[in-house]
DNA sequence: CTGAAAGCGCTAACAG
DNA sequence: CTGTTAGCGCTTTCAG
């Protein structure tokens, strides 16, 4: 700035002022600091400027999701991005594999970095840890899965209700022996969605409903349905609780040519679903809307919102395409 | 770091010195640093830090592609990421949706928060801007793109050597009359898959190609093939530029029942691809492993590696799995 | 092994 | 409308 100001022939606050659009700077002597811009190539440095302005913004945002190779996780990622480009807002982002160590580490980068707040997908026992951060004014907005041990904002899918209804409409079909194929239940939304789909069985008359947990990719759950349609009394229906986890069990009927005969409902809806036959019945989540919300909660906080935290549902709806409608056998 | 300072009693030097694990400091004085900082929850401020530090590095990276919503470039954003975790390095991502304002825009976003490294999928018509940045010492890596105007580290796929062999693959089963669908011309692969298209057809005998250009997304490929079948002389194979495009095609494919008579070949791979029927061919791209190689260029620029800039080109590989081995009627 | 002083690039506050 | 001075939080340099 100081090699501006002086090809400029100007101070370096007047250089400062052109920069920031501030006013009380003639035209000519902006366009001077401007064309001594252009001739040096000058990028103002962001981050001296954050260390003395009052505000102490450094405009920039950390988003940490379970891993951005996610189609889920992506359009969350997308949506946040949409919301930061107008604010001029750049997005630090961090793919946290569901490993609580990763994340403290990750918000810990983050924080040392001074980011205005953060957007995160948490994983840890407690998140009491971001407690004393929010205090100091830097606002943590919860997605996809409810913290523990703090009260902040959270925008998450109804998971329990779209479980329950996934249970229903397998029921519904006829369906006595299903098998709920589950991720890691210290996950959260796997939880829920377990019970969930247990809730949503009771009603339905002597359903045996096998449920198998700790399952988190694609070859697991892969594994342990050829497993269980392999074994006696193999079950009619499935229900996939995650993406990963519906495509491995994809794989597991078509390996037996059963993808016409089992029924299957996923939770989180699968790329190219609609165009596998049968097309995959799924409870469509909407990533995009909850990123959307996520980072309007955060810049509000920004802004300087102070209001009790909020906890919003992002309704999740039952796509029909098929493998859901497969009728029961006998 | 007053406040650390002042509740351990020790001077601000020696908290800097506990903090990044500087040697000469004694055990008892680190301990109580270290407890100073877990009763005020400190982080350091690494910007601040950066600031006057000798080498001025942020530890931060840019990244910048088409659209993180893409697998493609999602496989690229794991991958860097992978590499910069262990280097404390966090990442800057950016989706630029091939728009050259955009993409100029985040580059300075990045550029003023004094990113150490960018990566790269140009749209720019010229890349030439970026001269002084990489002069002044911030290596820019190119990723899936060629820049132009710009010596400068690149990493690709086998864009037209891919695109013949789709060309030649469905030449060989039989097929006369191909149609291309390809992305926008002003888009450096886009041009390339063309040209290698119709090299690979000039070998073969009396295919008449068709190439539709200006395709960007799966609805417009969707509707533009959707015409060409419903037209006269209708096309018996299609080569799909991207993976957009490929799943527009496979759409317009499946709304006519068409899926098993008319041959398909993607460039990039196309999710769940394998568990379509009849399966998609494919030439697969490795944007893992591109993202891997350009993470290491960048860091290896960053350490100081100046030596000549190197165009590093990642083989891609027919996947037949069914659509792509479909035979010409006749 | 420890701390004081200077200064990184910028903006706030104020003086002209 | 413009410039000067101080200081943001840290690390460098150098002196104890």
């Amino acid at each position: 700035m100081k090699d501006v100001a002086a090809l400029a022939r100007v101070g370096t606050k007047t250089v400062s002022r052109v920069i920031n659009a501030e006013p009380n700077v003639s035209a000519a002597t902006a366009e001077r600091v401007w064309s001594a811009v252009r001739a040096l190539d000058y990028h103002v440095d962001l981050q001296a400027g954050s260390l003395r302005r009052a505000s102490g913004r450094t405009r920039t945002l950390g988003l940490l999701l379970s891993s951005i190779d996610n189609p889920f996780a992506s359009a969350i990622s997308r949506a946040v991005e949409d919301a930061a480009l107008p604010r001029e807002v750049s997005v630090f982002a961090s793919s946290l594999d569901d490993d609580a160590q990763r994340e403290e580490a990750a918000v810990g980068a983050f924080l040392r970095r001074r980011v205005d707040g953060l957007i995160l997908t948490t994983m840890s026992r407690s998140a009491a840890y971001l407690l004393p951060t929010i205090q100091r004014g830097t606002p943590v907005v919860f997605v996809d899965r409810e913290p523990v041990g703090i009260d902040a904002d959270v925008v998450t899918s109804d998971n329990r209700a779209g479980a329950r209804r996934a249970a229903r409409h397998l029921a519904a079909h006829g369906h006595r022996r299903i098998v709920a194929l589950i991720d890691r239940l210290d996950i959260q939304t796997a939880t829920e969605r377990r019970d969930g789909f247990v809730e949503g069985l009771t009603s339905a008359d002597s359903v045996r409903a096998t449920i198998i947990d700790g399952l988190h990719d694609s070859e697991g759950a892969e594994r342990a349905l050829g497993e269980l349609l392999a074994g006696e009394d193999p079950p009619t229906a499935v229900f996939g609780g995650q993406n990963l986890i519906t495509v491995g069990a994809l794989r597991a009927l078509r390996a037996r040519g059963l993808q016409r005969s089992v029924a299957l409902v996923g939770f989180d809806d699968v790329p190219l679903g609609d165009l596998l036959e049968p097309g995959v019945t799924v409870i469509r989540q909407h990533p995009q809307r909850i990123g959307a919300i996520a980072a309007d909660r955060v810049f509000a906080r920004i802004d300087g919102d102070d209001s009790a935290p909020v906890r919003i549902v992002v309704p999740t709806e039952l796509i029909a395409r098929g493998s859901g409608e497969i009728i029961a056998p006998r």
